[in-house]
DNA sequence: GCAATGACGCTCT
DNA sequence: CAGAGCGCCATTG
């Protein structure tokens, strides 16, 4: 069988992340099976095609904060969608993790929740 | 096959 | 809390 690139992982794990919610390079790398290779999840998203049906809108850094990008406008319109699904930024053009994150297969998640 | 790039992450100052 | 430097890993030339 074709070993299918890691990119496709990377794909798949972004398709998982739910609207309104945010997840970091980093944990999207862990979770497609490639752990620290955060900056290869952003060279996929870069790679990826118009057309894709990849939210990669919500993948942001670690600090909550969208990346730079070579093309101008792009951040802009990566914080337009995720206003659109509800993620709120703050003055400093960041977003909180801590409510806004994905955290699948989450510990304690049990109660509190929502708000 | 080697060298350089790159939408990052973490630690120290 | 903000800024700067080094490290990691996969893809491309």
């Amino acid at each position: 069988m074709k070993a299918p690139s890691s990119y496709a992982r990377i794909y798949a794990v972004v398709r998982r992340i739910p609207k309104g919610r945010v997840a970091s390079y980093g944990q999207v790398a862990a979770l497609a099976g490639l752990p620290g290779a955060a900056r290869q999840v952003g060279y996929a998203m870069a790679a990826l095609r118009p057309g894709a049906r990849v939210p990669w809108q919500r993948v942001v850094n670690a600090r909550g904060e969208i990346s730079a990008r070579g093309e101008p406008g792009a951040e802009d319109l990566q914080r337009l969608l995720l206003e659109r699904e509800g993620v709120r930024f703050d003055a400093a053009g960041r977003m909180d993790l801590a409510r806004h994150g994905w955290r699948p297969r989450t510990r304690s998640s049990r109660r509190a929740r929502s708000k």
